[in-house]
DNA sequence: CACGTATATACGCGATAGAGTATATACAAA
DNA sequence: TTTGTATATACTCTATCGCGTATATACGTG
């Protein structure tokens, strides 16, 4: 599997891995309290390892899984791109994230605002809405 | 298309927004620039703007593209409950994304770093390293 | 050693995403 | 209107993903 975004493309993978965010875990932990089956558990633990999110200790017959910082890194860097574009818009993205029923206690940069509406004359109509 | 992560999944598409980053575009401007064929650029824009990652006006028989914010910091708040996390390691992370550069298709870490075997029967031992 | 537990892997299946090709639509200029 | 340009969509094909089921492997205990 290529790349980190593809790795966290996938909800389960979300799942287990907000859940290794509290402490590390053995697979029949994350199964039970993730309610998946133990394979399917061991399948993405498998892609999460290979892709370096998680690493392994074993302990007797379990396995503990705790996540590594690199990978969430490489995400954030690129999301760090975009970061000046979005810290004007605060306001409507809180609108955004609350009608999404996402909890956001996020720790974002406040500051200038660039908003560059460069549009020109009116050429005709509008019809900017395109199916949604 | 579900979550802004599956959004995201896609290279072409963050190509796309990483492009749009700088300013808004026509269809035909990133056809080019990304040498992409003209459908499979509709394409990746209507499942971003579907998403709300773009938007789109029209001039002429053109379609200028440029970001919106909001999925951006969707993904920015799920990072959030990592960052406590990897703030500990900024070292070891650098020294991994310099490593990486940005080949894709990677996932060749050596995962089996400190792999800590507490095993004393000596079993027919099988090979305990990923294959990939 | 046999057994139970914990985890990993193999295999087949159904769903779906992304690309290519062809075509449809919107608009402008002649 | 006809033609050319810019973009969107329909359709098909192929590859891959994630799951369930079944089995293999590793380890501790009796």
């Amino acid at each position: 599997m290529g790349s980190v975004f593809e790795i966290i493309a996938e909800p389960n993978r979300r799942s287990i891995l907000s859940l290794l965010g509290s402490s590390e875990k053995s697979v029949g932990e994350i199964e039970q309290q993730l309610r998946m089956s133990q394979p399917t558990v061991s399948k993405h633990l498998r892609v999460l390892r290979d892709a370096g999110f998680v690493e392994s200790t074993v302990d007797a017959q379990r396995r503990l899984y705790r996540l590594k910082p690199e990978p969430f890194q490489e995400v954030d860097a690129w999301l760090a791109q975009f970061r000046r574009f979005w810290s004007a818009h605060i306001d409507a993205l809180e609108r955004h994230l609350d009608r999404m029923g996402h909890s956001r206690d996020d720790q974002s940069t406040p500051t200038e605002k660039n908003t560059i509406r460069k549009r020109r004359g009116p050429k005709r109509e509008k019809g900017k809405g395109e199916t949604k």
